[in-house]
DNA sequence: TTGAAAGCGGTACCAT
DNA sequence: ATGGTACCGCTTTCAA
């Protein structure tokens, strides 16, 4: 069933079935009626790859993410789905992992599938990496990166100054009199990188010298997190407080905190499910991602309709605290001891 | 760019720059490297649409699925999409949310973008429902529900099952001496009524008679469960065990239960991160979504090159034991104890 | 308001 | 081995 049984059911050309189709102003009401009495009757539904082809789109965006299974990277998916939806697109999902070659790789299918544009996320942006499989993108359509940051022409990069939250939580820590700052990561994103800068940045602030030993790269899994957290406290590795890149690993030192039968300060990030599940519940960084999300497809959409948007978007992000730590209390606490 | 200029660039016709795209035989090899040349040169693509167009496909799936950002789907949709990749298909995600008419509007569109097949993964289907849009849809392609069931023409089911999973816990807690068993769920899903079943067969199994009270539907989400637990603790509904439709609901039972001082086996559902990341760690039942995805890819694929595939495959669950329940520890305990 | 016809960019059949 | 060409199904311009 295609447009010129249709047209020539409803009898009429395919010209005017193709106006009433895409809402032409230029149909008689009749012709109209009688035209969508047929294509109703005979649930006809155009081809959208003819489509695609007369217009040179199919409105599909390419989301291009290392790991939907990450509880992080699955809600951003959630989200940008979602909006896009709601602005006529559909997603094209495609999960890389980690590996670069992969990820060249795939955004080359995205591309061939003739994506309008393309939105990155958690992709692991080393810095000083080879970024030239996203310059060839951005040449092509629009890419919109969320969370991560490169600056390139076309790329358009919205995301949460997380160097600026974990320096501030240095900061609340150290004024709950904690020093020794245990700051567990994974991965070295762009994300992973800015983290670690404001681990540096807020010890600086504090006065606090830096200690190689307390800055530790674990495998992403809590059994990861928690058998490196207990090696610390077996060894003697004084800590006082600990923070981590993302939940998951904060979870991790949680329980080998529990283990060891010590208590200390956690602060998690992304306040994702996991910190509200864990036992105590994990205070958390915010990192704006309900906020994120849309922003980085309003971008898009504008963006494709020929606005003119800002290369760079930064919100800056919001402490979720939860049982194990509260900035003031904490404070007053000390205060009131000494 | 298109395939009319690389024939001009290489001095052969269309055809011939088609063969040597899709891989013919019959281009002499002067002839392929000569275009293949050109091709690199200019950074051709064939155009997808054009593409599509010609052979009534784009290799693209649709995926449905009620929410990604909800851990057990997420992981589902990730299996599902490298699974679909690795086979040559992209993956058009569409997430519905629960309700009705908003899947049967998005499985419209997903027709509409004439993918070749649809996976349906934790799609909520209640029994009795109206499934008239699955019906619709597996007219014109392959439906391929993961974890769910709708026996109808065209639909293709892979499952576990977890009515069996549900009331072999039921003997097990039993066995090791609790017969007052909380039951925790959220939806009435296919998977969720399946659940209550099993839950229902294992009590009369055992001899317990069942109450209502033990049965209680929650919100989705940590505190509703952990507030309903409570709730029951405080009113001395008396349980000696609990189990959860899901390992979120397990992990708010168990947060409440500590919170009461309490101590009681409880066992979640879906072995999701959730249960790793809880403290004490969750026992719960893994519903093997690592070989039902793979599995219903397999038979997508059957399906797609025409082979004959069965319409439902059944796979049993494993019990993943960790903190909150060790089965035949307990019961040790408890015969030692006699 | 309506219709005719020219693309859009491929694939594949049929000659040569 | 290579080329010519019909065809896939729609949008859009131009004429009427």
């Amino acid at each position: 069933m295609n447009i010129y049984d249709i047209a020539q059911r409803s009898g009429v050309s395919i010209a005017t079935v193709s106006r009433v189709l895409n809402g032409g102003r230029n149909v008689s009401r009749k012709t109209r009626e009688k035209v969508l009495d047929v294509i109703r009757r005979e649930d006809y539904r155009p081809n959208a790859f003819a489509r695609g082809l007369g217009l040179n789109t199919m409105r599909m965006i390419g989301i291009l993410c290392t790991d939907v299974s990450d509880t992080f990277y699955a809600r951003a998916v959630s989200l940008v789905e979602g909006c896009l939806r709601r602005n006529g697109f559909d997603a094209l999902l495609c999960c890389t992992g980690n590996d670069l070659e992969n990820k060249k790789k795939y955004l080359g299918l995205l591309l061939g599938k003739r994506v309008d544009a393309v939105v990155l996320i958690g992709s692991a942006f080393k810095e000083n990496v080879d970024n030239s499989h996203i310059e060839s993108a951005a040449r092509q359509v629009p890419v919109v990166i969320v969370n991560g940051l490169v600056e390139l022409p076309g790329v358009y990069c919205v995301l949460c100054d997380e160097r600026s939250a974990v320096r501030r939580n240095v900061r609340l820590l150290h004024e709950s009199g904690r020093d020794d700052i245990l700051y567990l990561y994974d991965t070295l994103t762009y994300s992973g990188c800015e983290k670690i800068a404001g681990y540096k940045a807020g010890l600086k602030d504090c006065g606090i010298p830096f200690r190689e030993s307390l800055l530790v790269r674990v495998e992403k899994s809590v059994e990861a997190a928690a058998a490196k957290t207990a090696g610390l406290l077996n060894a003697g590795t004084g800590f006082s407080a600990a923070m981590a890149s993302e939940d998951l690993l904060a979870v991790g030192a949680l329980k080998a905190l529990r283990r060891a039968d010590r208590t200390a300060p956690v602060i998690g990030f992304n306040n994702s499910v996991l910190a509200r599940c864990s036992s105590p519940a994990l205070t958390s960084v915010d990192n704006m991602l309900d906020t994120l999300c849309p922003t980085a497809v309003n971008m898009l959409t504008g963006l494709l309709s020929g606005k003119s948007v800002p290369q760079k978007l930064v919100l800056s992000s919001k402490l979720v605290e939860r049982e194990t730590f509260h900035a003031n209390q904490d404070k007053q606490n000390r205060e009131e001891n000494q």
